[in-house]
DNA sequence: CAGCTATGTTAACAAGCGTTCTTTTTAAGG
DNA sequence: CCTTAAAAAGAACGCTTGTTAACATAGCTG
């Protein structure tokens, strides 16, 4: 019995301490700052050990990778989905900028955020996976939402897709924003009430 | 006659084919993926013969760096000073927007905006830089303009601070979208008219 | 023309990189 | 206890990196 839990127990441990390290080193200095002698020294092998466990160093960042994109905004959608919930009109929209909120002062989404943000533009695969979430898949569903709110008359009419932009825009801004300042580590607390007052003002503009 | 042109001709022609070889390699590899022997290479020469024109490969990048941030928005407000010009209203938005416009189509500026995104993240310099001209300076001037068409009540009152922000925020969206559409060779024509809709859009929320 | 300075080449360095090979250690199962 | 396989260490490889030193070659200036 005990069929379930086959694998190794130790080998998967320092599988995710590497790929842990690796995370932290690359947020830290980008894919080509984290050398493989860095990741292996933080999780305290020696980095010929590494290659026990991966083939080499862009399978470690390729398995980064497939978990950077997960679920951050799907979860969102799946449990308000546009179609139904977007009648709630404005608390709709302060329920998806608390989101957004919720994950720009969350450590680990930051760690994400920041890989992303160092490797846009030398990697393909990145700058791909972000322009589908960040622009075409979050723009489509939020342009759902206006649609609907069009059709309950809760917001002037106009091109929804171009209204999801424009919503969305700003807190994408404000969150990169929190981002370089804590780099610095210059205060945050200031911008923590502007996901907030984006939504009041972006109301305002539309709101019949 | 001719007593113009003092300084030595072949030397300042190769320090800035070395300026101009950095660039170009940055803008594709970022700081570390241009290498001294790459720029030596696209300019012709061996990479020992860099050193008689910059002390080290840090000296390159700063010089870059000092010419990143001149003028692309100075020159706009310095044209167009919102204290007086603001009183134009829309128009004055519109202007603004072409000239964002204007930089995001145009080959220079665009090396220069994929320097500062590829170095964000890592240069502190950038980064100090960055944050002043595209947040506080930009933003502030911005608000000036804003607070100037509420007191002629050409819009709704409200902080112009944050009005400033979300005007700014997607412009800032869309120039970085076509940025990586260019990347990826996608078409950007569909773009091009993105930034005098957002002006229409956004004045319509604020318009008295 | 001699000499100086600027600019270039050639060669080399120490260090770091990703990766591979061989050997040793560790842990589990029959 | 012995076997076996996994995981780690150690050493080395070929390569690239930024930088320096020694030397050559111009071109201008006296």
């Amino acid at each position: 019995m005990s069929q379930v839990q086959e694998e190794p127990k130790v080998a998967k441990d320092t599988k995710e301490k590497i790929l842990r390290a690796a995370m932290d080193l690359m947020a830290l200095y980008g894919y080509k700052g984290a050398s493989v002698r860095k990741i292996a020294k933080a999780v305290g092998i020696r980095e010929s050990a590494i290659y026990n466990h991966f083939k080499n160093k862009e399978e470690i960042f390729k398995t980064i990778l497939a978990s950077l994109f997960t679920t951050p905004f799907d979860d969102f959608f799946e449990n308000h989905p546009p179609e139904k919930d977007a009648i709630e009109g404005k608390n709709y929209l302060m329920k998806f900028a608390a989101t957004i909120k919720e994950l720009s002062f969350d450590a680990r989404n930051e760690k994400l955020f920041r890989i992303i943000m160092l490797e846009i533009m030398q990697s393909d695969e990145v700058r791909k996976q972000f322009l589908k979430y960040f622009f075409d898949e979050n723009i489509k569903k939020l342009s759902t939402a206006f649609f609907v709110m069009m059709q309950h008359a809760l917001i002037r009419s106009g091109d929804p897709i171009l209204m999801a932009q424009e919503f969305f825009a700003p807190l994408f801004y404000y969150r990169l924003e929190i981002t370089l300042f804590r780099m610095d580590e210059r205060p945050t607390h200031s911008l923590s009430s502007i996901f907030e007052k984006h939504v009041d003002f972006f109301w305002e503009g539309i709101a019949l």
